[in-house]
DNA sequence: TTTTAATTTGCAGCTATTGCTAGCTAACAA
DNA sequence: TTGTTAGCTAGCAATAGCTGCAAATTAAAA
């Protein structure tokens, strides 16, 4: 997404207030790579302007989102992410820990349909599932002789 | 997932019940391509089994999905859809009707991953999402002069 | 300033799902 | 056939993650 100046120009730019939750919002999102939730966005942006709402925080993502200044990301586990890299990438989720990275794909899936064809592709997303480098060797550390499962690996 | 009666087959050997319950599932289940929802499995077996409890379709649902007879795939909207077809496939998700339809995929995506690596890949997901034939159709005769966006056909 | 329309807040309500548990029953043994 | 019991079902409460609504607030145009 933009940077919070350039994000509060376009805000004017449509005639929308430029609140200070707004302006909070715009920051934390910047260029954070950790793919929160609304909730964990709540807890950090409460430290800064205790009281703002949690209602708030949803309203704005989805304006955002809305905008086309923040992707929303749904790995089927838990709540809804919010990523501010609106670049073509994908993610891959650690099903231990629940932290999404960042995933470039060299190859983009190309597709035959069994039905023989009709349908129009807006997009495509790509969920890699597995472990993290860290939880991965966390359970090697605990028990060495079981192997996680592991069809492929990079 | 595997014909009624082997089910009934693989339950016994596990020492677990069959139920009428667990049947009438078993039944509704195999080869159903719809990808259906807990909820609307709900429907059809009521009419079936008048007093069948949601509890229970949940319950044998979840067994199913953990015994590996069924995929369990969330798209993001909506409940989760079951899938009997446990084979290599993959979604394209109708933004317009909401349909599911299974999609094989000619190439397998790669990746290569931002951080260097590390990840240990259990299974890849990918969702095509766009506008099924029946739709698109509807809207062209609706309006013909307002083209859907369509990155990409098939 | 004043005005006005956008925004925020708080709370109720919703959907999809899981937790709990009393009572029931399939399956096996005798 | 009957008894026993592990395993199952039904029903309801509870939960997470949102969304809808209306009153109070406030940014920003006039």
């Amino acid at each position: 997404m933009r940077s919070p100046s350039e994000l509060a120009q376009v805000f004017r730019d449509k005639h929308l207030k430029l609140t200070p939750q707004r302006q909070l919002l715009f920051s934390l999102l910047h260029q954070n790579p950790s793919h929160p939730t609304a909730e964990s966005l709540y807890e950090i942006a409460s430290k800064q302007m205790p009281g703002i709402s949690l209602r708030t925080i949803y309203q704005t993502l989805g304006e955002l989102a809305e905008m086309g200044e923040l992707q929303l990301v749904d790995v089927g586990i838990g709540a809804t992410r919010f990523d501010p890299n609106i670049g073509d990438h994908h993610h891959f989720v650690c099903e231990s820990c629940r932290a999404i990275h960042d995933v470039d794909i060299l190859t983009a899936p190309k597709m035959s349909l069994r039905n023989g064809g009709g349908f129009a592709v807006d997009e495509v997303g790509v969920i890699f599932r597995g472990r993290c480098n860290r939880c991965n060797h966390k359970q090697q550390v605990r028990s060495p002789g079981s192997q996680a499962k592991n069809k492929a690996s990079n």
